[in-house]
RNA sequence: GCGCCCGUAGCUUAACGGAUAAAGUACGUGUCUUCGGAACAUGUGAUAGAGGUUCGAUUCCUCUCGGGCGCACCA
């Protein structure tokens, strides 16, 4: 059990109340943990709530279990508890990261759940942009947190190989003639060539618009042999691009679901569904009326008998909770599907009532570029791999870097950049601007481990675990430590709420506290030592030898351990965040 | 028109209904005869507007203004 847990038993106990919530404190004044019981105990029962506060802290200061790992408690402003840990059980808990390592952090709270997370899904034959980067990028570092936390984890992507963007791509071959560059990257430029070309006929050409739909149709019922051709090698093509990005990206998917693969299917369930009048005929249609509950309908199979893609959804629906019956399938998919979703996840209810409750659509917010509105249609679109290229370019125009690091750098800056920001948040992107190198970036957390690698790397004496006794603290590193402490907390709300931010910040915080101890602080060869008189209070005042003095040799130890325990840490956290740390930088 | 989401320093973003609204960047001033300067320190600067609920509101409710996205055969 967390010692956190630990201090809400015992504030359950005292106070009565069945629900205690004990938070971090992000002001070192106000001790290690805060917590809020008596203001709000104060409202029900109309008391003072400093009264409430003084008269909780007297009973929590009887308490002996509490003893065991705190030091103060205090009641502060308008009457929260603040309490102080004892400084050997941050210690303690630094010992832990020398033992557990990579780790170090995680935890088995969501054992046993078996978890789908579905990202990703570009369509073939279009642009792979800056939005799908985002979700790839937020989609994997999900599934890290949450098999940090010991789920089971599924990474499927859902790709569009079928339906009416495809046929304005193979139309527009047609037009602008087909041409093999033989090279994975040029062939999938021309293929956005062709589909912002079919794109735009479709729009303003009558004409053109017809012939799309009868590609179309050849799609589905591979009825021409040309096409049909056209259609598998450039699918291809556009398939060999993506497995590129995934590796450059650092994802492996367990399971590819196409579009084409379900369609069938899908209509299959949603003729089954009409005769069970799940779903009903309107206008030559075939829809699910979500307007009789409180939504909106829409359409499953066309008029022409085409299944559109709510009823693809159901053949993939169908396929997802046979293979792998998830507890929960989550759909990394952008804020404009979220009234979508809801009537899919509705229908699904009534057709596959197994669905029921496990389906779950997380939204994450758009790349919005600062130049202007991004659409692949007209072919105004930023690649993915364009950004991490722009990225490498500019580290190595700025370091000396050999280009393996400075890939490792440009993937790293990318995807913190996208990740440091709240999932649902809106990202306005500036190329020249939006990847940082310096300040609360990826790189930025990257130098810091590379840092810490220098440093332990130098020193002669490895035997770091023993630091911990008779160690009187700065203040410095008393924040590093403290901070350290928050590790696994901070993983297990990330994957929580779906937020990898949380991790950034926690990251970011680190590493600054880190560095700021760094440079007030020698690790290597201290020569300070340390008397009673500089002790930091008595919360943490630790006196070390006879003559009131720490030994040199024991500083140096501890402040080993601890840019051991940054290092290991933020390591750990980077790897969640899908961002690999060089050794050297 | 109906519905959903969003307005926080010049810019990009933080903040379970809590304590002095937190950072980065930019701009200004500094630190360092560097255990790695992609660093550290320091200054200027913000909750769109009006009401309401609350001991307490960036957060919840209502309205106004401003932006985005959905709402029938695209995905």
């Amino acid at each position: 059990m967390s010692i956190k847990d630990r201090i809400i038993n015992v504030l359950t106990e005292v106070s009565g109340e069945k629900v205690v919530s004990l938070e971090f404190t992000e002001n070192p004044n106000f001790g290690d943990y805060s917590c809020n019981i008596a203001l709000i105990m104060a409202k029900s029962e109309g008391k003072n709530p400093r009264a409430l506060a003084e008269e909780i802290k007297s009973k929590l200061s009887q308490s002996p279990e509490l003893s065991k790992f705190v030091d103060k408690i205090e009641v502060a402003g308008p009457g929260f508890i603040n309490f102080w840990l004892k400084t050997d059980v941050l210690v303690s808990n630094l010992m832990q990261i020398e033992e557990e390592k990579e780790k170090y952090g995680t935890s088995d709270s969501l054992k046993g759940q078996k978890i789908m997370f579905e990202y990703a899904h570009p369509n073939t034959h279009k642009a792979f942009h800056i939005g799908h980067l985002r979700n790839i990028t937020t989609g994997e570092t999900l599934a890290r947190l949450y098999e940090a936390n010991g789920a089971e984890v599924v990474r499927a992507n859902y790709q569009g190989d079928v339906g009416l963007h495809i046929a304005k791509a193979l139309w527009g071959i047609k037009r602008i003639g087909f041409d093999d560059p033989k090279d994975v990257k040029k062939r999938a430029e021309y293929l956005g060539k062709a589909y912002s070309t079919g794109s735009s006929a479709y729009e303003i050409d009558e004409k053109a618009k017809e012939e799309i739909h009868v590609i179309n149709g050849i799609i589905y019922d591979k009825s021409d042999d040309e096409i049909n051709k056209l259609y598998s090698e450039t699918r291809q093509w556009s398939l060999d691009y993506f497995a590129e990005i995934y590796k450059r990206v650092y994802t492996k998917f367990d399971r590819f679901y196409f579009e084409s693969e379900v369609y069938q299917k899908g209509k299959e369930i949603a003729l089954e569904a009409l005769k069970k009048g799940i779903l009903k005929e309107s206008e030559g249609a075939i829809i699910f009326p979500g307007s009789e509950y409180g939504l909106h309908d829409r359409v499953f199979i066309s008029g022409k008998g085409v299944p559109t893609y709510e009823a693809k959804d159901l053949g993939l629906a169908k396929l997802q909770f046979s293979e792998y019956n998830p507890d929960k399938l989550i759909h990394t998919v952008g804020p404009e599907q979220s009234a979508y979703f809801q009537v899919i996840f509705k229908a699904l209810e009534f057709i596959e009532p197994e669905t029921k409750g496990r389906e779950f659509h997380v939204p994450y917010g758009w790349v919005r570029l600062k130049e202007g509105k991004m659409s692949s249609r007209t072919g105004n679109v930023v690649l993915g791999e364009k950004i991490l290229d722009d990225a490498k370019e500019s580290i190595k125009k700025a370091y000396k870097t050999e280009d393996g690091v400075a890939e490792m750098i440009a993937v790293g800056a990318v995807k913190y950049s996208f990740l440091k920001t709240g999932l649902a948040q809106d990202i306005s992107f500036d190329l020249k601007e939006s990847i940082s190198l310096e300040g609360n970036s990826g790189p930025y957390l990257q130098y810091t481990v590379a840092r810490t690698n220098s440093v332990l790397a130098k020193a002669s004496n490895k035997r770091m675990s023993e630091y911990a006794n008779n160690i009187k603290l700065e203040i410095e590193e008393l924040t590093v430590l403290r901070a350290l402490s928050r590790f696994s907390e901070v993983i297990a709300n990330a994957a929580k709420s779906y937020s990898p931010n949380l991790l950034c910040n926690y990251l970011y915080d680190l590493a600054s506290k880190f560095n700021t101890f760094y440079a007030h602080n020698r690790i290597l060869n201290t020569n300070d030592e340390r008397t009673k008189d500089e002790a930091l209070g008595p919360a943490h005042n630790r006196i070390i030898s006879e003559e009131g003095k720490t030994k040199n040799e024991e500083v140096g130890n501890f402040r080993l351990a601890l840019t051991a325990g940054t290092g290991q840490v933020l390591k750990n956290g980077l790897q969640l965040l899908g961002i690999d740390a060089p050794e050297k930088m």
